[in-house]
RNA sequence: GCCGAAGUGGCGGAAUAGGCAGACGCGCACGACUCAAAAUCGUGUUCCCUCCGGGAAUGAGGGUUCGAUUCCCUCCUUCGGCACCA
């Protein structure tokens, strides 16, 4: 055989440089991946997060698309109509950022950028519909971004509101409280600490919808998304109670104060109150000698950032307003004091505090000598003296029995939460039947904030006159465009709008007096919270989107993208879908069914890629390199895609050689000399090939991308050897081949296409084809090899027929000679046959 | 502190209804081809020993079991979310 001249004509022969491209003009020109409504098919909507345009692609986007296209191919391949839809979230700030900076407006940077990532996506050899293409800078795309928020203002669902607001100085805008992170409250952005300011802007109210939000039901969600969202919106359960205020002596009527608790139980050891220094109550209940005191405490208070505030390990600090309130169940008079560790932005703002059972009022009562009460007494501590406010060392917040607690002594609280606790469900009938009090439940989540005092987004379309206040724009006035005659965008911290001569001059809907626009822009990820949506019909004037084309593609039923969204976009988006249902919009409770999320691509020295670094792997050198085929193969090889993993620049090389290893099976001439090949060789052949096909479509539906990759090489290396082995040119090599290109296409799209119709000739496309069914017979084995253990210690093997009894097994098994030196004549204390696959002997 | 995910060779990772740990690939070593190198092909590659053969090993320790990477308990480490949230 002549090894050296194969190796030569196949390293000239293999190259994906010019079939790639071949194929990927062939495919656009027989549009081959429209998707468009087949009513005798099962449909299949594959989403994978939209790219912002920031320039060029970068492998990172590669990671995310090419292994959701390779599943939306092999569904395709299945029988599915797919749609696998492709677009820009092209609004947002690095175009303002370049525009400043080169001196052209943000609108010619995008598109010069969402031109050049079109091109770069094409070579990657995606399904994608590009027909359904949507650019959410578009006119025609943020008209309707416009038209929703309308519809959502319309049905009470946007507002405007003045609060203490989180404030990115960097970025000259606010953000949404998702938008800030960590304990050190950083903006998302661009890790600049946020700061606090008083500012009337725009909210959705996303709130309304905290509950409906913590279900997940019929969701195939990752869990990690699902905690981290149940996090976020942090639900507790509790009551909220009614103090009453003792008056003080110019101020007849003392207030009622609402207060939040989670644990109505401990009401009778509420031994004094907390308000927030920003309570709107505090100078009211404050007498005129503490008055001073409680002033300064304020002043220094509104110094403070919040993260200062928020520390965790800080000292507490606060004041006595010299006011009183009553401890509705026991009538006690209980002093009120000012402290800043109790947040305006939770609850009522104000707390009962009980430190006999909380830690932190504990600290505070402890420091100021306030008085302590314990109400709940541990059981079961044999000996151990009880509970005394004067010797506590810490708070007790496990569970017990009630004691000075009136009629509840003697209740069991345990350490439930909410209502499966009895003695909390006891107080809360009791608190609702004296109407002093009432079930009640809190979140920690807020309402979105939209407002950016930023030039490149979507203008919110309002408009404000002094007699009619703010009124939507008509609908038949939209889209408000952003103006193109506009030379000052920079971030000053108020929307460059403003500054603009003519733009936000208006007339008022409602009277037709002059009026002013809102010239704020809208958070993008308001843009993103309905592409999906968009993309079944994105040159629609009439409607957002078109009715019949909803109603067959949505639901998502697989959206892909990192987890980076999992408390901002994918929130938004399960949010606005609820709302829109509600509006009429659109039908069921949630857009997508099933979600999975790809894990980061990081440098070879295990951090994160990034420009500044230096340390970016760019895909276009690699395609040019190796060809798109070899870099999606080694994309869903090299780690499991719901983790991720570092880069490996020689890693590559592996699935190089497997492609080209692939190429050079299927166009070396068969070798000469061989005789032909036995059946043995031939059946074993037809049942490795079987067996990957059942393990490869197993492995696709679960996004198992790396044992698709290392199944198909395993194959590969059987075909070899059966090739030696003659099986070339046998029934069962035809097959083989057959099914190895076809499980090869969602892969490696072009290596496929071209070694299938220019190499053996099948008909065009193999992408038209459909998946292989597996035999099941053909991939039975006939003969097992069974491991005999002794003490759970291999000592032998033995070779028994598939379909051999349990019997036949331990028979075979007691028959070895090395078992029966093991056993020197005694009797086996057990012999278990595991599943006719392990014999188990226990001596 | 609370919630979640995960710890397997030099590396990325296979294998879970409880049944042969290390598939596949990288790297490395040796060999073939070559004047030589690259490429390619072949062989080997968890660790330890006295290498015929045996022993240990899936973050650590314990438990259940004939048998545990897989189930249970305790602990450690890494990553992610939340955190003075009443």
């Amino acid at each position: 055989m002549n090894k050296q001249n194969a190796t030569a004509s196949r390293d000239i022969s293999f190259n994906p440089q010019a079939f790639e491209p071949k194929w990927q003009t062939q495919w656009e020109a027989d549009k081959l991946y429209r998707a468009v409504i087949d009513e005798r098919k099962p449909k299949h909507y594959a989403l994978t997060m939209l790219p912002y345009p920031s320039g060029d692609l970068h492998i990172g986007h590669w990671y995310a698309m090419t292994p959701s296209d390779a599943r939306a191919r092999f569904k395709r391949m299945q029988g599915y109509n797919v749609m696998f839809p492709m677009g820009f979230d092209a609004f947002g700030l690095p175009a303002e950022g370049a525009a400043i900076k080169n001196n052209i407006h943000p609108k010619k940077w995008t598109y010069a950028n969402i031109e050049r990532m079109q091109k770069q996506m094409r070579s990657m050899g995606a399904m994608f519909d590009w027909e359904r293409e949507a650019i959410s800078c578009d006119p025609e795309y943020y008209r309707w971004t416009q038209w929703f928020f309308i519809q959502l203002y319309k049905h009470g669902l946007a507002y405007r509101k003045k609060a203490a607001v989180d404030w990115c100085p960097s970025c000259n805008t606010t953000l949404a409280r998702e938008q800030v992170k960590g304990d050190d409250r950083v903006c998302d952005r661009c890790g600049t600490p946020v700061i606090k300011k008083e500012l009337e802007q725009w909210f959705f109210r996303t709130t309304k919808y905290a509950d409906e939000l913590l279900s997940f039901e019929g969701m195939d969600w990752p869990d990690f998304v699902k905690t981290s969202q149940t996090n976020w919106i942090g639900r507790s359960e509790g009551a909220s109670v009614t103090f009453k205020t003792v008056p003080q002596e110019d101020d007849k009527a003392g207030d009622p104060i609402e207060i939040f608790t989670t644990r109505p139980d401990t009401l009778w050891g509420a031994t004094f109150m907390v308000f927030s220094p920003e309570h709107p109550l505090v100078d009211k209940v404050t007498a005129p000698e503490n008055a001073e005191a409680v002033r300064v405490y304020k002043t220094e208070a509104a110094k403070q950032t919040d993260i200062q505030r928020e520390a965790k390990d800080r000292e507490k600090t606060g004041v006595f307003t010299g006011g009183y309130a009553v401890n509705p169940v026991n009538e006690e008079r209980i002093p009120i004091w000012v402290a800043d560790y109790v947040l305006m932005s939770y609850g009522t703002g104000a707390i009962m505090a009980v430190p006999a059972h909380d830690e932190r009022d504990f600290e505070f009562a402890r420091k100021f000598g306030l008085k302590i009460t314990p109400v709940i007494q541990p059981v079961g501590a044999d000996g151990s003296p009880p509970l005394l406010g004067e010797t506590m060392e810490r708070a007790y917040e496990h569970d017990g029995v009630m004691i000075n607690s009136g009629q509840f002594n003697g209740t069991r609280a345990t350490n439930d939460k909410g209502m499966k606790n009895p003695a909390i469900k006891a107080v809360i009938e009791y608190l609702e039947q004296k109407g002093i009090g009432k079930r009640d439940v809190n979140y920690r989540y807020r309402d979105w904030l939209i407002s950016r005092q930023r030039f490149w987004g979507a203008p919110i379309p309002m408009v404000y006159c002094e007699t009619h206040g703010w009124n939507p724009v008509p609908e038949d006035q939209l889209p408000v465009l952003l103006p193109d005659d506009i030379d000052e965008w920079k971030p000053t911290g108020e929307s460059p709008l403003k500054f603009h001569p003519t733009w936000k001059n208006a007339i008022c809907p409602i009277g037709g007096e002059p009026a002013i626009r809102e010239t704020d822009t809208m958070d993008t990820f308001m843009c993103s919270s309905w592409y999906h949506l968009r993309y079944l019909s994105p040159h629609d004037d009439k409607a957002p989107f078109d009715e019949a084309e909803y109603n067959y593609w949505m639901p998502v039923d697989t959206y892909t993208g990192g987890n980076e969204h999992a408390n901002m976009h994918l929130l938004y988006f399960r949010f606005f879908h609820k709302a829109l249902r509600d509006m009429g919009i659109t039908e069921g409770n949630e857009p997508v069914l099933q979600l999975r999320n790809q894990g980061m691509v990081l440098s070879e020295d295990h951090s994160k890629m990034s420009k500044s670094k230096g340390n970016v792997t760019a895909p276009d050198t690699l395609v040019k390199k190796y060809g798109a085929d070899t870099v999606r193969a080694y994309l869903m090889f090299f780690a499991r895609w719901q983790q991720g993993g570092p880069w490996d620049s020689h890693g590559i090389e592996g699935t190089a050689r497997w492609m080209r290893r692939v190429w050079t099976l299927f166009t070396d001439p068969a070798p000469a000399s061989v005789s032909p090949a036995s059946d043995d060789t031939k059946k074993n052949l037809r049942r490795k090939v079987h067996q990957t096909l059942k393990r490869v479509t197993h492995d696709f539906e679960t996004f198992e991308f790396n044992t698709i990759i290392s199944s198909l090489m395993e194959l590969l290396n059987e075909m070899y050897k059966a090739r030696e082995a003659g099986a070339f040119g046998s029934s069962e090599w035809d097959e083989a081949t057959e099914i190895y290109l076809k499980m090869m296409a969602p892969v490696a799209p072009h290596i496929a296409e071209e070694l299938w119709t220019e190499r053996l000739s099948k008909s065009y496309s193999i992408h038209q084809q459909s998946w292989p069914q597996a035999d099941e017979s053909a991939a039975k084995e006939d003969m097992i090899e069974i491991p005999l253990q002794v003490n759970g210690k291999v000592r032998d093997r033995i070779t028994v027929s598939a379909d051999a009894s349990e019997d036949d097994i331990k028979a075979a098994a007691l028959a070895s000679e090395v078992i029966q030196k093991y056993l020197d004549g005694k009797e086996p204390r057990k012999i278990i046959v595991a599943h006719g696959k392990l014999v188990s002997i226990a001596l």
